[in-house]
DNA sequence: ATAGATGCAAAGAGTTTGCATAGGT
DNA sequence: ACCTATGCAAACTCTTTGCATCTAT
């Protein structure tokens, strides 16, 4: 049975609170503040169980390395920003997108990445 | 300069002949039919050779290692079977994405992958 | 002849695993 | 007390790099 530690804990909230998709070393770095020691593994450890607990998923973006956000967030895509890299959630979709396959394949989910620039770098340029 | 050995040669050939995109471990072995004693690490400069010189592109799908295809293809979007794993094009595409982005955030890309069953595999089930 | 390309092996980055110990329950 | 979770270090996978040698020009 699962146990309720402190990392445990601390990781979950670090993920929970974020207003963004983190990475693992993210995680790591963040939850250290309140526990002291904690290894990077740890962190591998329990995302996976969270994310065998249907707690976390995790978001996959084209070319980058996995990072993880709460779960039971409502069906939406991301914006990565091409100059400060950093990663947003996008609540809209495009909808059904059943008819882009070729004959006889059968879609049942879809990713969508968009790339740009984010508001403050738009902003600033 | 760069200079046209059998190995850049071998290795351009394979990608350009394929019918979706391999990846480094499948460009060796299929380049290593024509040229003996390949190494994987002249199948990475290579790629990286041909990417900067245009002739080939990356295929970043999520959570999977980079595959590699002909550049010069016009958009398109790629398909992955979630029972054979294998990755296909599609060249249709949802089209305008702009609107999706949130308020300040301009959109220069984007891209798309679906999931699903592949023809052979929905009709074997 | 010269300078870029190759093959091998070692080095990196990210992630996983083995093992003795700490700590929930 | 029991037995899972932790921390550390070693192992693994994918990719890159150093270096002596080879080879296209």
């Amino acid at each position: 049975m699962e146990r309720f530690t402190r990392q445990r804990t601390a990781i979950y909230a670090v993920v929970a609170g974020a207003q963004r998709p983190l990475s693992p070393q993210e995680i790591l770095e963040t939850a250290q503040v309140s526990v002291d020691g904690l290894g990077l593994a740890t962190v591998y450890r329990n995302l996976k169980a969270l994310l065998e607990d249907g707690a976390i998923e995790v978001v996959q973006l084209p070319g980058e390395s996995p990072r993880y956000e709460p779960a039971g967030q409502s069906h939406h895509h991301h914006f990565q920003c091409t100059q400060c890299a950093r990663v947003f959630d996008v609540h809209a979709c495009p909808g059904d997108l059943k008819g882009l396959a070729p004959q006889g394949f059968q879609v049942q989910r879809h990713e969508l990445t968009l790339y740009g620039l984010c508001a403050d770098c738009a902003q600033a340029a």
